[in-house]
DNA sequence: GGAATAAACAGGAATGGTTCTCATTTCCAT
DNA sequence: ATGGAAATGAGAACCATTCCTGTTTATTCC
């Protein structure tokens, strides 16, 4: 039976269009993958994700456009490499913690009260040093639960 | 008159010993260079400022062994930089803020409050996300005082 | 709907930062 | 002082990213 709501394969069609970007398939492909996986996600694992089916200069190319139309947001691991995750899950402010074995990028959020405090320390240092911040970002490096598991695991 | 403290150029040969790394001219001239600077630097600065006296292969090297060592540390600015500096400095807990247009690197430390609310924050999400966080950090991306300056110039 | 035009694409070559290799030099304990 | 281990310098190799060029695809205007 067919549903009268968007498919899944619709929204990345959508979000293209609601921003003016021209819907192509490298495009459409890549917010594909990022959609189903709800993580963000490194240059490598996306070209892993897409079978091969989008030529890597094409996928930088599709990155920056998609970037500059705000659709998605760029960062970099502690270990130097280029992560990509959707704008929109952006909208709820979020930090990452950073598995420093696997790898592995988790969002997550603090405390509002601890968010209002830090924006308030933000607007102190913006005094102190004379500066305008634009964006902050708190980044956490841990183990991750599967990780620490298999490291006791090996000491056995 | 000969000084019966230690000289500034001595500071240096006393940090390697301490830690028990060999004493050598290039880790010598990285430790001058930043004991001199007192802010984080990148490698593209480090080889301006030592006047191409060290091998680019033996910088990256040096970098490597004083990192694990313990006697420099090293991260990532937000446009993938590398950027040294001494672990000392490191041991007043901070942070960084990176000037999105000169890309000046600004250690900036926050309220003790603040700081133990963090930590705390950070216990609550070790026990959330079932992991041990090793390490946070926090950084403001900005615009100086001296580049807002220059850019309001610009407009007129 | 179909042709013209502009944009995006694929593939490969080039680039730049970092690491590796190996012959030579430096350090340091004896 | 000297032998052996460790570090260095110079350049090659590496790999992620960017650039280039000819081809394909999407949009626009008829």
């Amino acid at each position: 039976m067919a549903s009268n709501k968007l498919s899944n394969t619709d929204i990345p069609r959508t979000i293209l269009t609601s921003k003016n970007v021209l819907v192509t398939k490298p495009r459409l492909s890549l917010l594909h993958i990022l959609l189903n996986e709800q993580r963000p996600l490194t240059v490598e694992q996306i070209t892993r994700l897409s079978k091969d089916k989008i030529a890597l200069s094409s996928l930088y190319r599709v990155i920056k456009k998609l970037r500059d139309s705000g659709i998605i947001s760029e960062f970099q691991t502690p270990d130097n490499t280029k992560v990509i995750e959707l704008t929109a899950h952006q909208n709820e402010h979020h930090h990452h913690i950073f598995c420093r074995e696997c790898g592995t990028i988790t969002d997550f959020e603090i405390d509002d009260r601890l968010e209002r405090d830090l924006e308030r320390e933000i607007r102190r240092m913006e005094h102190r040093y004379s500066i305008s911040v634009t964006s902050h970002s708190l980044e956490l490096q841990s183990l991750c639960l599967q990780c620490s598991k298999s490291i006791a695991a090996q000491r056995i």
